[in-house]
DNA sequence: AGTTTGTTTGACCAATAGGTCATATATTAA
DNA sequence: TTAATATATGACCTATTGGTCAAACAAACT
């Protein structure tokens, strides 16, 4: 495994531009280490960047995926605050169940609208 | 089925402002009927809106949305634009897929957080 | 030496998706 | 009749998520 990445060799991996990457750190998102003034991302980094993707295409916005992330590093500290953690990991796989129910009834119903397209296109050829 | 819903009914089934609909609205992607200048939302307007709500959920943009509800209301025209509809159901069927993709890795990782938690409770537990 | 390529910071800009507020009208209840 | 509730339109505002551009520096290639 390397040791680390360039800007531009995530930009290109993930299809973002330099600007989001350096936003994403302003957000507290990621933060890759220096030197001189020059980024250099870690494998940590470009872990955390893949999720962070994986965040957005699922329609979390930046805070939320903020809070994920946290929950990723989290175990430790005292009982009180594991028990919110728990808690808190529950509450997101019930938003993640929902969307995936969502996604099942999309993909139920773009199966109906191919169908219909597929029997006027042979309606067609028969007609003609 | 009753036959027309107002707007507050509408708000308060799922959880919007009556902005919300309205922008909608404008936006072209419902088109309820007036008495008056009042809006009345139809059982089509509310299936609609709950169309709307779950490609909301899905982190769908409006434009997108409004794509997605295009192919609903499709299955007409000449057999290139039938194909093209056809092209585009397969489209939106690999971003839902990716999505869900998305979701069980969340999903999965999620549940290791939330083994560590537990496992480290239990640890505190026989220490103490 | 000069050019290309990558990188930095900072400043300003922009689209999306509504929120908020003012003003007005309509219906209904007390 | 008066007050409460629902609704409408229009104007303005706002947060989020970056895009775009300028100016500067550094390393590497030719």
């Amino acid at each position: 495994m390397r040791e680390f990445y360039t800007i531009t060799e995530l930009t290109r991996e993930f299809e973002i531009s330099t600007r989001t990457l350096r936003f994403y750190e302003d957000e507290g998102l990621i933060a890759p280490v220096r030197r001189g003034r020059t980024r250099l991302f870690r494998p940590a980094d470009r872990l955390l960047v893949k999720q962070i993707m994986r965040g957005k295409r699922l329609g979390f916005s930046i805070a939320e995926i903020r809070d994920i992330i946290q929950m990723y590093k989290a175990p430790q500290g005292e009982a009180g605050q594991l028990q919110k953690i728990v808690d808190r990991v529950e509450e997101k796989r019930g938003e993640l169940r929902q969307k995936r129910k969502d996604i099942e009834e999309t993909l139920a119903e773009l199966d109906a609208v191919e169908e219909a397209c597929v029997n006027r296109l042979a309606e067609m050829r028969v007609t003609s």
